[in-house]
DNA sequence: TAACCCCCTAGCCAAACGGCTAGGTAGACG
DNA sequence: CGTCTACCTAGCCGTTTGGCTAGGGGGTTA
């Protein structure tokens, strides 16, 4: 259905003069144009490949063993995957920095992705045009990169006590999105054939992880989240 | 404190040759940049300048007059001053064309535009390069541009019964914004200094018009339509 | 002026929720 | 082997909801 869309451009440029060999990967067309246009704007970083989907990325990355791969999480229906992915590409190839782009700021992102291999994490919209080649830079340096916000997120997360940082499972989610939907427990508790008391289980389990109180509040963080 | 960012790019090259003028506003520049390239290739269209703030859209519709206005509604908090905005376009500048170009597709905001004279609106995600400028050429023409899955919305929503068309009073907004926070309906109601019943008749014509049967529910939509 | 919309308030009642305690199984990891 | 995690179930109890009916006041517009 989706077209993998590994490159809507010619990807012919790859100048051996390129200091840093980049993979794009945006489900955004408008998205990887734009990135490719200030990427390559004076300097000597090449953008090798693009791609759209989660197959696509692991294909790109095969063929190119890229420097950088600069990523938006949310390629489909399903961030999750695109931790999977990353933690899939930091393992197989240890000499591609990961940097995330993220549309929106998410604790819970942010410090799972941190956690399987990202080396930088900027959000899309505290880009300055600079500032995106210079994160790059440094990421390939093997720095860590993070955008405003984001460090000061990380260090109350992953510094104190160890927080434990927020994994929802997967039935959790499953839960929540039931939630999300309008659903009571017990409609959600047939929907997924469990009893009502573990939907209530599951539910209380994610108030704890998101530090809610309410389901209004769990459906609000994890849609802020992308999660749903 | 946000620099307005009316063109990071020279913004010479006015061809005279040119038969589409566009105005670009979008809060983040990855889109604008994006947005040029895939609109000055290959095509007869420039675009003559690029906003990132409502007053900058402002200004910059004041000084080129353009034929075509491509703007994503949510260039701050509040996607509310979005449609505000296009209704003052269209009144004083009826032939600037304007095209929604948004990030999730929403109902909500859909018809809302239409009713405030936005002739297209296009999903980011479910543009294929090529068909923006497609869009941007019949928008220029006076013709109306909904992307996949928009026309469908609007036909069951403006089509059927004048469905009046959902559109939040602040105050159900004020409400609604204290639920996804967890606040129980006495806490809202302290809160905006109200009793527990108005709380209660806010939450409940809202549950209305976004066809929404439990809090949870609400929030999800109003989040989805990105009220939150 | 009437019609309409937004805002505010009250009370009722069944259903749903939140927060808790107290169990159970299966698989993974060291 | 024990430990950990994810998953599943049960019951209790006070609070919060959803859905309803039935009002009043102020503002705008036709």
């Amino acid at each position: 259905m989706d077209s993998d869309v590994r490159s809507d451009v010619p990807l012919g440029r790859r100048s051996p003069l390129a200091n840093t060999r980049i993979v794009v990967a945006d489900r955004n067309v408008i998205i990887r144009v734009g990135l490719r246009s200030i990427l390559e704007r004076n300097t000597g970083m090449a953008v090798v490949a693009e791609a759209a989907t989660y197959d696509a990325v692991l294909d790109a990355v095969d063929e190119h063993g890229p420097d950088v791969l600069i990523i938006d999480l949310d390629l489909g229906d399903d961030t999750t995957r695109g931790l999977k992915l990353c933690e899939e590409i930091s393992d197989r190839y240890p000499g591609t920095r990961i940097l995330v782009l993220a549309n929106k700021l998410s604790e819970l992102i942010v410090v799972e992705a941190l956690r399987r291999g990202v080396t930088g994490y900027l959000t899309k919209d505290d880009v300055k045009a600079d500032e995106l080649s210079k994160g790059v830079k440094s990421v390939q340096a093997g720095d860590t990169v993070l955008g405003r916000g984001v460090s000061s997120l990380v260090a109350k997360g992953l510094g104190s006590t160890r927080h434990h940082a927020e994994h929802l499972t997967d039935r959790e989610l499953e839960v929540i999105r039931g939630v999300s939907n309008g659903l009571s427990n017990k409609q959600i508790a047939a929907q997924i054939f469990v009893s009502e008391s573990t939907v209530k289980f599951h539910l209380q389990n994610a108030s704890k992880k998101l530090n809610a109180h309410r389901r209004a509040e769990i459906v609000h963080r994890a849609a802020a989240a992308g999660l749903l």
